[in-house]
DNA sequence: TTAATATCCGACTGCATTAGTCTTGCTTCC
DNA sequence: GGAAGCAAGACTAATGCAGTCGGATATTAA
């Protein structure tokens, strides 16, 4: 249940590298990969749509590569999903529109979409910056998670 | 990304289904099946699921059905979720167990754990009793319902 | 005792999504 | 011009999900 994908997955690993590397300039996908062991045409792809999202900044050409279009801070969780995964949510009515037929009968819709919500402050709350401290609680991220109340 | 199943989903329908009419003696799973237009079948064997989970009681024969196991506001979306889709989270590593070859490499690992374990808690707060207010904001929800806080 | 009602259990199929690969073309720098 | 790198789309294999089917067992009412 509520399983990411893989290529989320891999997509916020990569921003974290680019986050670590920001000062040496921009990365090619094949540096990202290896350092990782990730198949690196499926980074590659990834990358991309990052790009595509504008969350990252890309360079064709010899030594070009991929960089963080912003600081490491202004980049939430939330966005990176969404750019890989699209905007699908926990149910399927909220955004596959069509897809279930009990939209009348229905009577939990309303009360999943708020949680569906507080999943998705929650995730925003969350940076690519809070993800490189190597192993004890970066003190920004204290701050940065903020707090999430959930009220039906 | 994040999707929530929809034998989950029907389950939890089925819950807050059987939490309203708890007055009136168990409900066979054909009941609760028409009254969302839910495929009978398919129903049946996630309230067969939840029985075997300790969500709900069985009774057999004639006159049977099903009926909570708990109070309303004592079952969790978090354990229905639980129970129908199995302990799996967000990310492959956490309880698919061999499924990621990258324990070694990933970096990214333990702030995740973090986050589900957020979700989670979130998810921990909402009961069933939760569901059943029609339209309006219970009092009792914004008072079940808590504080999440993040922290990587 | 019999028949109706209902839970229980496992196996099965069709479909959608995901993970990953391959190929081809374009851009920049040297 | 050629190497390094991004860009883009089609393609395949595997997995998991949604839903179905068939049959067995338990309970109760007549
Ligand atoms: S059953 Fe209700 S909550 Fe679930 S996908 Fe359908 S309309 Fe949405
Ligand atoms: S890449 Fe890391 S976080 Fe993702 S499944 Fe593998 S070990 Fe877990």
């Amino acid at each position: 249940m509520l399983r990411l994908t893989k290529k989320a997955d891999y997509g916020l690993m990569a921003l974290k590298y680019l986050a670590e590397q920001a000062d040496s300039g921009a990365q090619s996908a094949k540096d990202v990969a290896e350092a990782y062991h990730i198949p690196p045409q499926l980074l590659a792809k990834i990358l991309q749509t990052l790009a595509k999202a504008g969350l990252l900044v890309s360079h064709a050409g010899t030594n070009g590569g991929y960089a963080l279009a912003r600081p490491a801070q202004d980049i939430s969780a939330f966005e990176v999903i969404r750019a890989i995964d699209g905007p699908l949510f926990i149910t399927s009515c909220i955004t596959i529109h069509g897809t279930c037929d009990l939209h009348g009968t229905c009577t939990i819709k309303e009360p999943l979409r708020k949680v569906n919500d507080s999943i998705k402050e929650l995730l925003s709350g969350i940076h690519v910056s809070d993800l490189i401290e190597p192993a004890e609680a970066s003190p920004a991220a204290a701050l940065a998670g903020g707090l999430v109340s959930i009220a039906l």
